[in-house]
DNA sequence: AAAGTGACCAACCGCGAAGCC
DNA sequence: AGGCTTCGCGGTTGGTCACTT
């Protein structure tokens, strides 16, 4: 949703109060940022890379903390973000895989997801489970399932993470555009996979997830994950979404036995060339072109960006006109395309993941 | 047209981890 | 080793816009 520039709304209404309470006696400034305000930050990023926040305030460039400078920079002012765009069917589809996997790891999510930071990804999770919470009456826990009015009258409660044991909604109580009944949830609850022909959890057939997955995947559906990774593994039904550095490593005979294996230990790196970057505004770093979750690799080795980084996630659709993408899947993947899940689907594969092997080390973990 | 509500978004806070001295 | 500082993350809050009633 295209919104006024930053600064034109003030927190807690007047221009932006400031908090003289914090730090040693000089106002530290809170709320929107204002334009100039962005440009002596962009300035102090172009000179000393992101980092050194505390500095900003220290030196006496901007009367805001560290912290709230790294968050303006991390949310708003990264050059490759996209801006403005709702999110896709298929970012919206990594967004409930990865937090199936992953859980409410935000930050890990974010790198999976060209141009999207973890707050993109957080606030459009909560906004899904609100959806969701509404569509099959079964109020969140916490704030967010509350309305705005409601929200007034009522205590905030625990947050979404904290739900206790979780109740897999039924999905046979779920009015499921298109589903059959009689389909194990998981199958169900997975449209974009043949439905029957999922192996459960258990099942007899011994055939890994990885193997299995990609196979069963209908036309259609693999149609809907163009992106490469999409075809070894990218989805498993056993828990987890497998990791793995070695796509190859899921025929191996013990692949019960293997690490997790989802194939995106190769977070979309520096992710996407965006046209609509301001860089003939501000002179950008080398290697700040294609910055995003790795930011401060590619300030610490400078490394030119000869070429643009490969669009990792190129299903996203057509380049938005400020830099970002509009969803671009009609009638194959309309953008509610999971608006029929239920929000918790993914809770009965929320169990504590194995131990993953971490993401590539060049993630920025 | 006004009120109510949902969706979206920006930014703050608290906490914990990591790094430094 | 312990304290302090900085940074990063997840959760929460509150504002605005858009849509519905």
């Amino acid at each position: 949703m295209a919104r006024a520039p930053g600064g034109a709304r003030r927190r807690g209404g007047g221009s932006g109060r400031r908090d003289a309470a914090a730090g040693g006696g000089e106002a530290v400034r809170k709320g929107h940022w204002t334009a100039e305000e962005d440009a002596v930050l962009l300035e102090h990023v172009r000179v000393h890379g992101p980092r050194d926040w505390s500095s900003i305030r220290s030196k006496g460039f901007l009367p805001r903390t560290g912290k709230s400078c790294r968050l303006r920079w991390v949310n708003k002012l990264r050059p490759d973000l996209k801006t403005g765009c709702k999110f896709s069917a298929e970012e919206e589809r990594v967004v409930l895989e990865l937090q199936a996997q992953f859980g409410n790891k935000w930050a890990r999510i974010s790198t999976y997801l060209a141009g999207r930071t973890d707050n993109d990804v957080k606030n459009f999770w909560s906004t899904r489970q609100k959806r969701f919470a509404r569509l099959l009456g079964t109020p969140l826990r916490g704030r967010s399932s509350r309305s705005r009015s409601a929200r007034a009258q009522a205590p905030v409660a625990s947050s979404l993470e904290s739900r206790p044991a979780t109740v897999v909604p039924c999905l046979d109580q779920v009015p499921l555009e298109g589903s059959s009944s009689g389909v194990h949830p998981c199958r169900a609850a997975i449209p974009f996979m043949d439905a029957q022909k999922v192996p459960l959890e258990g099942s007899s057939s011994g055939v890994h997830p990885c193997s299995a997955a990609t196979p069963f995947m209908d036309a259609q559906s693999a149609a809907l994950a163009p992106y490469d990774w999409a075809g070894s593994g990218f989805v498993s039904f056993d828990g987890a979404l497998p990791l793995a550095s070695d796509s190859h490593a899921c025929s191996s005979s013990n692949a019960a036995a293997l690490p997790p294996l989802l194939p995106l230990d190769q977070p979309p790196c520096p992710l996407l060339d965006f046209p609509g970057l301001p860089a003939a505004g501000w002179n950008m770093a080398p290697g700040f072109a294609n910055a995003g979750a790795m930011d401060h690799l590619a300030f610490q080795e400078l490394l030119p960006v000869t070429q643009p980084a490969p669009k990792m996630l190129p299903f996203f659709g057509t380049e938005c006109p400020h830099g970002g993408v509009k969803s671009e899947l009609p009638d194959a993947a309309p953008d509610n395309f999971f608006d029929d899940l239920p929000p918790d689907m993914f809770d009965s594969l929320d169990q504590p993941p194995p131990p993953l092997s971490p993401p590539a080390t060049s993630s920025g973990f």
